[in-house]
RNA sequence: GGCCUGUUGGUGAAGCGGUUAACACACAUGCCUUUCACGCAUGCAUACACGGGUUCGAUCCCCGUACAGGUCACCA
């Protein structure tokens, strides 16, 4: 068998978005697992949907996520160029069609866009789905010489077999069949300025690149009849193909872009704070699943357990508490060097924190609780309130009986201590146990409250000594000042 | 509407003719921590869309119904 060779082939009209992103990385998995190449080709065809950046996103995107190419626009391959326009403009497309057109596979369409929306308003008027009419599939010598002569600008069309079976075998979802007269007729392959349009540029790309297996999303699986009859037309071998279900949202929907019920687009995980690799992990999770009961696999392991049979075939749903999960996963896996890097700049940005020792000391009492970087934000709230504020259930603990004799005796402590340390004030703490006798809870749940003005949060002891003692007495008094 | 495809506990997801129908997340309880989180342990849910077949036996095979999704461009 030849060396596995596939692609993921986006197009520069958007961002990197988490569906492209599971394609490109499923192609990629492949692709390593087999020994294989790994190709990344820029559709650029429309010219008038390109976006820019949208190019720079894709890739960029995708290198942070850990997926590699082999070949592709940034650092070429034997196989060039990798992006269709270049390849339009060396005429590479317009070979292919012109052997279509000499063996009358394919015929030039004089109809104008005015003519083409007259007859598919028409159609749909009758109650059917418009579709080419064949108009000039049988223009006489004379005819064509005709618009020639008036100079008629022309796409040119694929003819399409009138009542044939194509079959192919799909990686993802076995045999699957169409009837040639399900296509929508005679379709474009190229458009009016000569461009060609998808269905023939990928055709003839994927040949020439030698690409043995095309992955990608179900929505292409119309496309793929079509793909086969020109490629059956230009007597080239047609690879393996593979439909994988598309990614739902929670209500089951397709996800549009401007669906705002989970978060789309890789760069903004990655703005979130969330880990390459956990995304990465999480994302081969969606319509894939490993053999055994573990979920959290490094790269590499990924590469080597990947198997294409075992590619979902009914809809793979977002499950975004999993995804939490699992970057928490990584995160805890960190180093507390990563993790501070991680965490950082978002104390530096929402919260104007300066980068310290002491910062890091407060970041780190959250690192085996938070889900992504960004969360760290509201973790460590309490460290930077000007003015702590006791919810219903606080005040209600505070105003126990003997409440304000032990917050007195815990701030006197305080004070008196030399060094203000995690032991020390563990010792401050238990002397007023020994002076009021007050224990447990009633002593401990009082000190934090008046501390941190939370009845819950990280380690006592070194909330406090990273408070600071003035902080801690400013919070002591205001909450004795609310009972 | 035509064509293509899917439907397993609250969620994600295994299973590929005979199982006590995995596992993970979530949730609950216990332990740990004088709190929370983490971790560990246990439990939870009366999960195979429905109706017909085929079979000694169907979650797994076939047909139909319902529901859901995809697609029908000079967009990719």
């Amino acid at each position: 068998m030849s060396k596995v060779r596939v692609r993921y082939a986006p197009s520069p009209t958007g961002y990197l978005h988490i569906g492209n992103a599971r394609t490109a990385l499923f192609n990629y998995l492949f692709a390593k697992h087999n020994g294989g190449d790994f190709i990344v080709r820029i559709e650029d065809t429309d010219i008038a949907r390109n976006i820019e950046g949208g190019e720079k996103s894709q890739l960029d995107n995708l290198k942070w996520l850990g997926v590699d190419w082999d070949e592709s626009i940034d650092k070429g391959g034997d196989f060039g160029p990798y992006n269709q326009l270049a390849r339009f403009e060396q005429g590479i497309y317009q070979k292919y069609a012109d052997q279509l057109l000499a063996n009358d596979m394919a015929y030039k369409c004089y109809c104008t866009s005015e003519e083409l929306d007259a007859e598919a308003e028409k159609q749909k008027a009758a109650g059917s789905i418009p579709r080419y009419n064949g108009k000039c599939s049988k223009l006489t010598a004379e005819q064509v010489a005709g618009f020639e002569a008036e100079g008629r600008d022309f796409t040119v069309r694929f003819r399409v077999s009138q009542d044939e079976e194509i079959t192919w075998n799909d990686i993802v979802k076995g045999d699957v069949t169409f009837n040639s007269k399900d296509i929508s007729g005679d379709f474009n392959i190229l458009k009016r300025d000569g461009i060609p349009t998808y269905n023939f540029a990928v055709v003839v790309d994927d040949h020439l690149m030698q690409m043995t297996h095309i992955l990608r999303g179900e929505d292409h699986i119309s496309n793929t009849p079509k793909q086969i009859l020109m490629y059956n037309a230009l007597n080239m071998e047609v690879p393996r193909f593979g439909h994988m279900t598309l990614i739902v949202n929670p209500d089951g929907k397709k996800l549009s872009k401007r669906d705002t019920s989970i978060i789309q687009f890789i760069e903004q995980y990655k703005d979130l704070g969330y880990l390459p690799e956990a995304m990465f992990n999480f994302i081969t999770l969606l319509g894939w699943s490993p053999v055994g009961e573990e979920e959290i696999f490094t790269k590499d392991q990924l590469i080597e357990q990947f198997d294409e049979n075992r590619l979902s075939k009914s809809p793979a749903k977002f499950d975004e508490a999993k995804l939490t999960w699992i970057n928490n996963q990584y995160v805890k896996q960190l180093t507390d060097e990563q993790y501070y890097d991680l965490v950082l700049p978002f104390l530096q940005k929402d919260l104007n924190a300066e980068d310290n020792a002491w910062l890091k000391d407060v970041a780190l009492l959250y690192k085996d609780q938070l889900s992504y970087g960004q969360e760290i934000t509201e973790l460590v709230t309490l460290f930077f309130k000007e003015q702590i504020s006791l919810d219903e259930e606080s005040l209600e603990f505070v105003r126990q009986e003997g409440v304000v004799q032990t917050l007195e005796a815990l701030k006197a402590n305080l004070q008196a201590l030399e060094t203000f340390d995690a032991d020390n004030i563990k010792a401050a703490i238990k002397a007023v146990q020994k002076d009021l006798g007050v224990k447990g809870k009633m002593l401990f749940m009082p000190s934090r409250i008046a501390t941190t003005g939370q009845m819950h949060g990280p380690d006592l002891t070194s909330s406090i000594s990273l408070l600071g003692l003035d902080k801690a007495v400013a919070n002591i008094d205001y909450v004795i000042s609310q009972i």
